[in-house]
DNA sequence: CCTGCCACTAGACCGGAAGC
DNA sequence: GCTTCCGGTCTAGTGGCAGG
């Protein structure tokens, strides 16, 4: 079934979802047969009956500031106590990231943490080794290098790569009305631009489910439509409308 | 009873490789 | 050329446990 369709491709995001919770709900029943006495049944209870209502809004309160004020632990922890990305210096804390030093294949915590989790895993560890701060920029730079080694050297896959670039380089130059470059920052280093929805992917114009190549390829095949715009990661993502600044980047709030 | 800490769910955003 | 699959990052909201 082709996922170009929304509904497949909203279907197939939860089925990968679900996989990924499933274990983790396996390995809590598991635990839960094998340790009773480590699940209060009162205390369940008690939360469930009186707790939930009247403490929720204080819950999220304390819960963001908490996790903000992890975040800026880990992060400046990692950075070596002072706060930037380890490969460009870049200082925005929206910006940055941590980053798997030898990749995700080799990580030292379980296998779902990312986001908070990882934050609150990394402190309670006190901050074990193979972790260091990136910006969004060189993260997405550093991912791309490291696949650069493993890349098939089949004739038509090289072929296909270079086709694809050209493909990227032709539409990012169009949206760019130049040569591709953040239309906030203007950085130009072709790794880290990314095509920005610019009103999100709610709207949806044909391209709204597409990534990648996939997309590129729709936006000249439909003549460029509106509606889209070149970004770097670090911009794309301060500019993200689920962190309650109105679609705008770090860069232009200041 | 309150609160801190951590875990889980259900997504959001992005990319490229490779199979068909 | 299109589709599928998998890689990376992040969040809000809330369940659950433990200890003061």
């Amino acid at each position: 079934m082709p996922l170009k369709d929304p509904e497949s491709r909203k279907l197939y995001d939860r089925k990968r979802w679900i996989v990924r919770g499933k274990k983790q709900n396996e390995l809590k029943r598991f635990d839960r047969l094998k340790n009773p006495e480590k699940y209060n049944e009162r205390d369940r209870k008690r939360w469930i009956g009186e707790r939930r209502d009247k403490s929720n809004k204080k819950r999220q309160e304390n819960g963001m500031n908490e996790r903000r004020a992890i975040r800026i632990e880990v992060l400046t922890h990692y950075s070596k106590q002072t706060l930037g990305c380890a490969f460009c210096g870049e200082q925005e804390l929206e910006f940055l990231s941590i980053d798997h030093i030898d990749g995700k294949k080799n990580i030292k915590h379980p296998k779902n943490l990312d986001g908070w989790h990882l934050y609150f895993w990394l402190k309670r560890k006190n901050f074990p080794e193979g972790y260091q701060v990136l910006c969004r920029n060189c993260n997405l730079s550093k991912a791309y290098m490291n696949k650069v080694t493993t890349l098939s050297l089949e004739p038509k896959n090289i072929l296909a790569r270079k086709r694809l670039k050209k493909l990227k380089i032709e539409v990012f130059s169009y949206y760019s009305k130049d040569v591709p470059k953040c239309s906030c920052c203007g950085i130009y280093q072709l790794n880290f631009l990314t095509m920005d929805h610019i009103h999100g992917r709610k709207i949806d114009d044909g391209g709204s489910k597409l990534r990648g190549n996939a997309l590129y390829t729709f936006l000249k095949k439909s003549g460029y439509p509106s509606g889209y715009q070149v970004l770097c990661g670090n911009c794309n993502y301060s500019k993200d409308a689920k962190k309650k600044f109105l679609g705008i980047c770090a860069h232009k709030r200041q």
